[in-house]
RNA sequence: UCCCUGGUAGCUCAAUCGGCAGAGCGGGUGGCUGUUAACCACUAGGUUGGCGGUUCAAGUCCGUCCCAGGGAGCCA
């Protein structure tokens, strides 16, 4: 065996927190682990004589007599100094402890004299448990995000990437806090839909049928022969099963991976991605815009006040502007437009905008970043657009022009949420999807809706990895999801 | 899919007008009694993305393909 993880373990089941008193945020596992977390040594408020901890190497400084090793267990950013004096027990193992080595240390927790750490481990014991030849591709000083994404199966190990995805984890949890706390039931809408028209892009077709023989009628595909009896996709939107379930359990949402099949290159679209669907009924547009404010300003106080740590690190190397900006959402209130006025905003910017201003036109990246940029220098809701640029399903307002849709527009990203009241009239919807010449029998269940004690209705999308790069700043969706998959992309 | 910019050592980057392929980090060896991007000395490491062309001579110029990043469209 190379690693001393089975001689380490000799001397397991020890007592080795004695003393132990963990902070506050930290992940408390010590009662069933026999290793103590990183995090709660590093924020330890009083000397323990003897703690077992288990990490990775992040860097090693050696001298003749003695060695620092620093590392991290991925429980917090911060490593752990521990200090090798020349004969203790696995000093022997040092020169096979490159950066990467995984090792376990048995030692006391001592008060550092060095500056950069308020305690470290005087090393009794060192053992490896796994080592990292030189060939380890992760080093001490700064790689580019796009050699990262080439070993995403290292780059969680980084400082970046480990305090990106503890802050995706930590969001994940607060979305469901947050929905719980406000009376709503999380739903499991289908992933897979026999509906190809959920109205939102391209969509991935799911199929057992051998695509090399693929069994033909007629020049046509015999659907009858897959799987379901007729073609199946994988979902673009929670958004149908969501109304249905709003409309018996009151509040709902979502919460799942979303699919689209879209040859999109861009910073902040992906194949897959995590979308975030409340729907509400007995609700407006009104409703459903406070809910959108409120739900991504709530999103940016837990960070502020539940990630300082990891968040400080992207407000100092990734994104100077990044505190200011989150104080601005957790504290402001944002901003609320009519399609309409934001268009004639737009029209006398004096901005030579690349694509036609004026009703009727959609909204175009340079003009959305105009808006809550450099316009309103906040998160900007528009609503209430002409129904020729929006879906069949958004609620026709009095104007018989504008439907009463919504979309949040946050600096930086742009569009993070886009959502609407649905149609509950059974005779206008009807009508809608006449003029689009869908078919109405396959809707029979969503317009049965409308049958059967109808309700306003209204909810929303966010993407879950766009808010990410709102929290973290970081500026490309493929480094906010841990395996990104994008066109031509399909690596781990 | 379109437009722009790139691709040089394991990583991050230099290389003047077309004229000998370089540094830092990382690795190895040696030194150093408190380091923290440790330090000092020595050392190994290259098909300059691929293919073709121009030239006495190509990392550098031309063509083409591949890959990456940014911008745009589509959207969350």
């Amino acid at each position: 065996m190379p690693g001393g993880y089975g001689a380490g373990a000799s001397r397991q089941a020890h007592p080795h927190v004695r003393g132990f008193r963990p902070c506050g945020h930290a992940l408390k596992k010590e009662s069933i682990m026999q290793r103590a977390l990183i995090a709660d040594v590093v924020h330890a408020d009083a000397p323990m004589e003897s703690v077992t901890v288990m990490g990775w190497v992040r860097t090693k400084r050696e001298s003749k007599d003695f060695a620092f090793l620093e590392i991290n267990d991925g429980s917090c950013l911060k490593n752990l100094q521990v200090v090798v004096d020349a004969g203790v027990p696995g000093w022997e193992d040092l020169p096979r402890i490159l950066t990467g080595a995984s090792i376990q240390v048995r030692g006391a927790v001592v008060p550092s004299p060095g500056k950069g750490q308020r305690w470290e481990v005087r090393a009794q014991e060192v053992a490896v448990i796994g080592e990292a030849g030189p060939e380890y591709p992760l080093q001490k000083k700064r790689h580019t995000d796009e050699f990262l994404r080439t070993i995403a199966h290292l780059r969680p190990r980084t400082n970046k990437y480990g305090a990106l995805y503890r802050i995706r984890a930590r969001l994940a949890h607060a979305v469901h806090q947050y929905f719980h706390d406000h009376g709503f039931y999380l739903v499991h809408a289908p992933i897979i839909t026999g509906s190809d028209c959920e109205g939102a892009g391209e969509m991935f077709q799911v199929t057992t049928l051998p695509l090399e023989a693929v069994p033909l009628e007629k020049g046509a595909v015999r659907y009858e022969d897959d799987f379901f009896g007729r073609p199946a996709s994988l979902t673009v939107s929670g958004q149908l099963a969501a109304e249905n379930l709003a409309c018996a359990l009151g509040r709902v949402y979502t919460f799942g991976p979303t699919f689209r099949a879209e040859n999109s290159n861009t910073p902040k679209h992906a194949a897959e991605f995590w979308m975030i669907e409340p729907e509400m009924a007995f609700a407006t547009l009104a409703d459903d815009m406070d809910l959108a404010e409120d739900l991504v300003r709530s999103m940016a106080r837990y960070a502020l006040a539940h990630c300082a740590e990891d968040l400080a690190l992207f407000a100092q190397f990734v994104e100077p502007t990044l505190m200011a900006t989150l104080e601005n959402v957790a504290t402001k209130p944002f901003v609320r437009m009519p399609y309409a006025e934001a268009m004639e905003v737009l029209g006398r910017s004096g901005k030579e905008f690349q694509f036609p201003v004026g009703f009727g036109h959609d909204l175009q990246t340079e003009h959305e970043r105009y808006l809550t940029e450099e316009y309103c220098k906040a998160p900007v809701i528009v609503y209430d657009y002409p129904k020729e640029i929006k879906a069949f399903y958004m609620r026709m307002n009095d104007d018989g022009r504008t439907v009463a849709a919504m979309d949040l527009l946050v600096p930086r990203i742009g569009e993070l949420v886009g959502g609407s009241a649905r149609e509950e009239r059974l005779d206008v919807l009807s009508r809608r999807m006449e003029e689009l010449g869908m078919p109405q029998e396959e809707y029979w269940w969503y317009l049965d809706l409308r049958r059967f004690g109808t309700v306003p209705h209204a909810g929303f999308g966010m993407g879950f990895e766009r808010l990410l790069m709102l929290i973290t700043g970081v500026s490309n969706i493929r480094d906010v999801i841990p395996f990104p998959r994008t066109p031509k992309h399909l690596e781990f």
